[in-house]
DNA sequence: GGGGTATCTTCCCTACAGGTTATTTAACCT
DNA sequence: AGGTTAAATAACCTGTAGGGAAGATACCCC
């Protein structure tokens, strides 16, 4: 996955209002007015939402009658997943952290007592 | 960890510039100025860049003389990865999500008869 | 104390994100 | 055809993100 489309997934995900969408489409398909129903906000706003996490790919468009119906695409999540998982060692080797740290914290001292 | 949590992270996440950072001190701590180093851009808005990993809680800085070093903290990314997770089934069970399409694809083609 | 180095702060600019209202398009149902 | 419903578009406003330049601050070393 480029650099472009992890940005724009990311920023996608950033938003608590679109992050509740994906959740809602998780139960499966639903309209723009279903997805606006929870949200006090106009459904211009919920519109551009929507745009925002197509053009990111986590969701497409069908088309039935007069509704637009929005479907999850978890994809670009897996790449998400994928994409964090390189940090995993970060947060579950927390000794070497410590070791870090600890060095770190020797390294402060000997500041301090110049100080 | 909370909505406005999760917002700063993706939002931090969201711009290329600062997950090379972030890549980079995977690799240990780093001061700004060797942060900095690749890219062709001033060290205020390098200054930014990393204020906006610190108040997502993906960076500490230290003190050390006149250097204020960085280092990786993983532990959001770990809220990123549970929250990426409960989405796992929808990137693997895809033949659940190939029912859908086809359910979809009939309800299409029964609309296309009437256009 | 003075020069050099690292970093932060302040102020400014431009672009874009997220929201609004009003209008338009498209499909349905009588 | 006319009315209703679903959704998109257009035009606009406001706040904030990301960048630059210039100056301030803090620390080291001689």
């Amino acid at each position: 996955m480029s650099s472009d489309q992890l940005d724009a997934v990311f920023a996608a995900l950033a938003d608590p209002t679109r992050r509740a969408m994906l959740a809602r489409l998780a139960a499966g398909e639903a309209s723009v007015k279903e997805l606006a129903e929870p949200f006090a906000m106009s459904l211009p706003a919920v519109t551009k939402h929507l745009h925002v996490l197509q053009r990111a790919g986590l969701i497409t468009r069908g088309k039935r009658a007069q509704w637009r119906p929005c479907r999850l695409e978890a994809e670009p999540l897996r790449e998400v997943a994928d994409w964090v998982e390189t940090y995993r060692q970060f947060w579950e080797h927390r000794l070497d952290r410590l070791e870090d740290y600890l060095r770190e914290l020797q390294a402060e001292e000997k500041q301090d007592d110049r100080e």
